[in-house]
DNA sequence: CTCAGAATCGGAATGATTCCGTTTTATTGT
DNA sequence: ACAATAAAACGGAATCATTCCGATTCTGAG
């Protein structure tokens, strides 16, 4: 997913395209990984010094909604990234210390099973936690 | 994981036998599902109206500590479960419902890979979310 | 340029979780 | 059984993420 696409989205869906809102996902766009709302906050302050928490919620919120992030939970804390640019659903592996991912190609769903007994299945989630490269060399320090 | 192999680990560590800890550990194995803590509250309000929620959370946080208990979190809320008492590392079907579980006897980790480039492995979430049959047919009526 | 509705602000409200000073309780040694 | 000690529980306040809301500002359509 790019800035142009995610725009493009928007715009179809007939929301308004606003400095606040491009700009949050081009810091999206920038950083390529996993974002708190106190992060992206963060991030912004220089260039939005009065940005408000309901700003960054409601956006991401929207953002998710249409597909145009991924949002994941862990450390009581939601986190956002953009969609990866790479074709068809896949699942990462996520830096626990900065957020960045690495992508497995495969899903656990496809070549798992036999349809489970009863059970209607929504959604899945597979993600393998851990530490990045320079995460670890980071704190091997 | 058993009530009483649960009541066995704590007294080796140390910890103190208490009816409120036990009813808990009781609870869990009753329920046999994930709860969240203020379902845990709900749930014991009968036998002790006095609970607060620190010795709900303070005895879940010491329970998923001590390996007792396995923990999720979703929908901004943790929620706990007894360990399963089939052997070996295994995943879950949840009920977004209920909380009901099905095992998934597989784990992606292991048929996967070739190790990640770099990326130290410190854990991993496979779960798969739905209904379970006995709450999709309620929410059908 | 005007207008309606969308977006933002800022501060309050909510909900989950944690903290803390005080009181109660379980365990250990006598 | 009794006293001492430390853990556990209480309950209410504090914290943290997230959401809500009334007032204001901005975008896009006409």
């Amino acid at each position: 997913m790019t800035v142009e696409e995610a725009l493009r989205i928007l715009g179809e869906k007939g929301y308004k395209s606003t400095g606040k809102r491009e700009a949050l996902l081009r810091l999206l766009a920038r950083e390529d990984r996993y974002l708190t709302a106190k992060e992206a906050l963060r991030l912004m302050h220089r260039d939005y010094p009065d940005l408000s928490f309901d700003t960054i919620y409601r956006n991401l919120a929207l953002f998710h909604e249409l597909g145009i992030v991924h949002m994941t939970e862990f450390d009581g804390e939601r986190r956002y990234r953009l969609r990866c640019p790479i074709e068809g659903h896949h699942h990462h592996l996520i830096c626990l210390s900065c957020g960045t991912t690495q992508e497995i190609l495969a899903c656990p769903l496809d070549a798992m099973w036999s349809q489970p007994d009863g059970f209607i299945i929504a959604g899945h989630k597979f993600e393998v936690y851990g530490y990045c490269r320079s995460c670890a060399e980071a704190t091997a320090h």
